[in-house]
DNA sequence: TAGATTGTTAATCGATTAACAATC
DNA sequence: TAGATTGTTAATCGATTAACAATC
């Protein structure tokens, strides 16, 4: 099937499948797009739309969607039925809470090896190894792993971000405060923390003055 | 002015503004927009038109804008001239990690006050004290916070949201990965670490397929 | 003056929402 | 059958991009 997708309903579809999966675990199953739709705080019209891109299986009227078919849908258009693995760079206090953050298993997305500028001797924390960024080059090549996640100092992103790139990595998710010059087959998304609460803030503000 | 701004806007007026403070520090004077739009990988016709909504001073042609007034005018309209203040609920991993981030400063954000269930004596951390939520209501109602912070696990989310809403909360961003429940007068800013990581890596599928 | 860069107005693009017929 | 819920097609909404005249 292999639509293209928008990037806002990219973003929408692992939280259909969260749901889906809570539904599926208390016995649900079937559920229409309407108690979706309320769940998710979504128009019912919106998810209705998007389930449609995602899944073959037609929805019954009057009942809704399978939940277990739905879930396998989902599963395979987001494309979670092999793990997806990640590096991390830069283990530092939001490096670490990414380390150790349980929400990526429900994802199929897991963190296997990391680099830092401090770790001499290899070492583990929440169960991944970190190695000296001198490392990096050579054991991300050798894992062809295609995700990297960028938390180090905004000045040294860059660099690493080659690094990266050079060795494989086809996607980057950074979170260092600096615009990242990549090929153009590469993906980038950033993500800057201080931006968010600055977004909202300023949201909050516009709000006011009406 | 008090213009109405679309969201992704709203989101890059930010980085303008970090960009430009760097310019200002380094001597610089006058700026394209080109030249922002380059450092900051947009086109040049969007930093034109997002210059304009934000600033009254026009452009000078063939010389670019001020750049100081640039700053000025950013600030005023983000609201930046006052501190913003936030509360953060949830001093785990993630919330230490926010509780240190520096970078909150360079967009005036602070976070003045911290909330945790295994807090019993109050504790400082990164120069934040935190307290036992049950002091919560109290104290946020008492120092005017308008920016909440959730970073708890899921269950006790809507908990700690209808809590900080009653004690006068306007903006929340909520780290824990389930869909509050507020009031229509309250903002929700949802941000989900795994949802980041399983959308950068759908879009990699994605682009893979093709 | 010539060239760069601006602001304005119109065109395009893309996503969401609405309306409605189809069906279990 | 009646009602709920679906899928489809069209309308709306909003943001980005393009074209171009204005100007220091």
């Amino acid at each position: 099937m292999s639509k293209t997708v928008s990037q806002p309903m990219l973003r929408r579809l692992p939280n259909y499948l969260m749901l889906l999966r809570k539904y599926h675990d208390t016995g649900i199953a079937f559920c229409s797009s309407s108690r979706i739709a309320e769940d998710l705080g979504l128009s019912s019209i919106q998810v209705r739309k998007d389930l449609q891109t995602v899944s073959d299986t037609p929805g019954v009227p009057n009942q809704g969607r399978d939940v277990k078919r739905l879930i396998d849908d989902l599963e395979g258009f987001l494309g979670y039925n092999d793990f997806s693995q990640a590096v991390l760079v830069g283990v530092g206090r939001l490096g670490s809470a990414l380390l150790s953050y349980e929400g990526f298993r429900e994802y199929n997305m897991k963190i296997v090896l990391a680099f830092d500028t401090r770790a001499h001797t290899p070492e583990m924390q929440s169960g991944v190894p970190i190695y000296h960024v001198n490392k990096l080059r050579q054991l991300v090549t050798r894992l062809h792993v295609q995700i990297g996640i960028i938390v180090t100092p905004s000045k040294s992103a860059q660099g690493v971000c080659d690094a990266l790139v050079d060795s494989g990595v086809k996607a980057i998710w950074n979170f260092a405060p600096v615009h990242l010059s990549v090929p153009e087959d590469v993906i980038v998304y950033n993500e800057n923390m201080a931006e968010s609460l600055a977004f909202l803030s300023s949201k909050l503000r516009n709000k006011e003055e009406k």
